[in-house]
RNA sequence: GUCUCAGUAGCUCAGCUGGAUAGAGCAACGGACUUCUAAUCCGUAGGUCGCAGGUUCGAACCCUGCCUGGGACACCA
């Protein structure tokens, strides 16, 4: 189990500078007000930010302009007022200054953030957590692919994604589970067993086409061919025949996927089966419910839920006219149930071709009395693979098809973890193969995982040397150290901003920054050196720029490796 | 037709939910290896943030309309 969290929450440098600052400018607005400067006015939801400019400082706050309409007075004016009643000591602030349209600028000691490099050396594996989440239990489920098949492109950008999602939450102080939802019941698994039966029927060598909504994709022949080899189904009914090879392809299936996703460096939590809620009568029960709550209207010799009355275009059929639910009715007791074990927050990875069933499904959340926010949906663009600068097409019919499989066999776990979650999920992703698989700088992947690499090059080379104990980190001041430092001081608060936003994408880019700082860092100075009190200095920013880069590439899963 | 995502440097994309002179990688051009890994670094150049209005101290970001491209609009999942 983790500790409170808050702990390392309450250890970062930049949160604590902020939160100090805040409560100065704070303090100097009511003084200000106290002393007839400032007409009474309620203090407004300002921020301390970190100007991208190097010149503006390394904070700076609008506080000055959000008061000027209030207070009305000119911005720059208040920030002069501001200034001039403020108390900054005990805070390593060197100057303030007032610039553009008004904004306060803090300008900060050299050392202001070196402490970060004992927090992280301190905090390990531990530094970047937060605790955003204080313990709410989150649900992410991902990927649940139809057992029926192999894992395409979609998949893998769903499958990439969720996960660092569900890390990064976790990471952020949310009690996550990682889910599959096996899709084992329905019209699909009956299209399933006919395919399979014709194909089995073709391998005992029958002329039976597979059915026209069939699956006709040809690893069903080898799944047939290990089922034979197991047991041969001659002389049973056709309906029992199916029976059993369903049965024993889901499992295949199945196992196939699970490995797959093992190899991608996916564990969930739990695999959920939809055929277990239709077992247990639960979709029956979730209907009963809805119906009792007046949201089911029978139209002609359908069951339809009311979706219109919770915003969408058109109601939407849970049971068709053959008696049976339809796949909507069993994701909205998939659902219910997932609040009943008691969860707070659901997040759910979509494919952009499902943003239609979006708003019915809140709908229906909202009909059976839970927030239509605490189901959330992430919703993923298309891939489009490239190679050799000609986008692949991709056919399940011809067998032009790329499996995730065959992915990770090309370019490995790691390039294509990177490679998926490095753009918005909003996006379309273009993912380039040769790119993925080249081992040269154009790679991001590699660049990123070589200044890992380079780092514990070094200390493999500082055994012998007779270190001082106690690193003295005020000589860390040339510009690319420092700069480093800032880098470091600000992964929690990255961790926060992605986990916030669903967007793992940050992380990656936050590891390629890191990496670059690094190299430039690293092309500028040498670590090893005859003066012991900097060389220990330096090791020091070394060792917590290893252990951020690390956790950070964990967050996305990809792995940092020691050497290269 | 309705819904939805996108439109930012030649290309691929960021842009911290409204802040200052809009950034990165690649491609182009010019430099740096007797060095702890050059799988690297430094520099130059490159922009009407799709278009038009609006909101305000301030807009790539918010609102409205339009244009272009992807996707979705089943008694499929």
């Amino acid at each position: 189990m983790k500790l409170g969290g808050n702990i390392f929450f309450m250890n970062n440098i930049v949160k604590t500078i902020q939160s100090q600052l805040m409560q100065a400018l704070q303090y100097s607005v009511t003084k200000a007000v106290n002393a007839g400067l400032l007409p009474s006015v309620s203090i407004p939801d300002f921020i301390i930010e970190s100007p991208r400019e190097k010149d503006h400082g390394e904070f700076a706050t609008n506080l000055a302009m959000l008061l000027a309409k209030p207070a009305k007075i000119a911005p720059r004016k208040i920030a002069e007022i501001i200034t001039t009643n403020l108390e900054l000591t005990g805070i390593s602030v060197q100057k303030v200054a007032i610039a553009g349209p008004g904004f306060i600028n803090f300008y900060m000691e050299p050392t202001w953030a070196h402490q970060a490099i004992r927090e992280v050396i301190e905090q390990d594996h531990d530094y970047g957590r937060a605790d955003l989440g204080k313990g709410k239990k989150v649900q992410v489920e991902f990927v649940s692919a139809n057992p029926t098949g192999l894992l395409h492109m979609g998949n893998a950008r769903g499958a990439a994604l969720g996960d660092s999602i569900a890390t990064v939450l976790d990471f952020a102080g949310f009690n996550v589970q990682r889910e599959y939802y096996i899709n084992d019941a329905g019209n699909q698994i009956e299209n399933f067993g006919k395919s399979l039966e014709a194909r089995y029927l073709q391998q005992l060598g029958q002329d039976v086409p597979v059915p026209e909504e069939g699956y006709q994709g040809e690893d069903l022949i080898t799944t047939v061919k290990n089922f034979i080899e197991q047991e041969q189904q001659l002389a049973v009914s056709s309906s029992s025949r199916r029976e059993k090879l369903v049965e024993f392809a889901l499992a295949e299936k199945l196992a196939a996927i699970k490995n797959t996703l093992l190899d991608f460096g996916i564990t969930y939590d739990s695999w959920f089966s939809e055929d277990s809620l239709h077992r247990q009568g639960l979709v029956n029960n979730t209907l009963a419910i809805l119906k009792q709550k007046g949201y089911i209207s029978e139209n002609e010799v359908a069951l339809w839920f009311k979706a219109t009355a919770f915003g969408d275009e058109k109601d939407e059929v849970v049971v068709r006219s053959n008696g049976k639910p339809t796949y909507f009715a069993a994701d909205i007791a998939y659902h219910q149930h997932k609040f009943e074990r008691g969860f707070d927050l659901l997040i759910n990875i979509w494919g952009a071709d499902h943003h239609g069933h979006v708003n019915r499904m809140k709908g229906s959340m909202e009909a059976l009395g839970y927030s239509r926010d605490a189901l959330e949906i992430v919703l993923i663009q298309l891939v489009r693979l490239l190679r050799g600068g000609e986008v692949v097409r991709m056919s399940k019919r011809t067998g032009q098809f790329i499996t995730l499989a065959d992915l990770l066999e090309e370019i490995g776990k790691d390039a294509a973890r990177y490679f998926f979650v490095m753009r918005s999920p909003d996006s379309h992703l273009e993912f380039d193969l040769d790119l993925a698989k080249a081992q040269n700088n154009d790679n991001p992947v590699f660049y990123i995982q070589y200044a890992h690499a380079r780092i514990c090059s070094i200390f493999r080379q500082t055994k012998e040397l007779n270190l001082p104990q106690e690193a003295d980190l005020k000589l860390l001041q040339q510009q690319q150290e420092v700069d480093l430092i800032r880098k470091l001081a600000d992964f929690s608060e990255e961790v926060v901003l992605a986990a916030k936003l669903r967007a793992p994408h940050r992380i990656a880019k936050y590891t390629h920054d890191l990496a670059g700082l690094l190299h430039s860092f690293y092309n500028n100075n040498r670590v090893i050196i005859p003066d012991l009190q900097l060389s220990a200095a330096r090791l020091s920013l070394m060792d917590a720029t290893r252990i951020v880069l690390r956790n950070a590439l964990k967050l996305i899963g990809v792995s940092a490796p020691k050497q290269m």
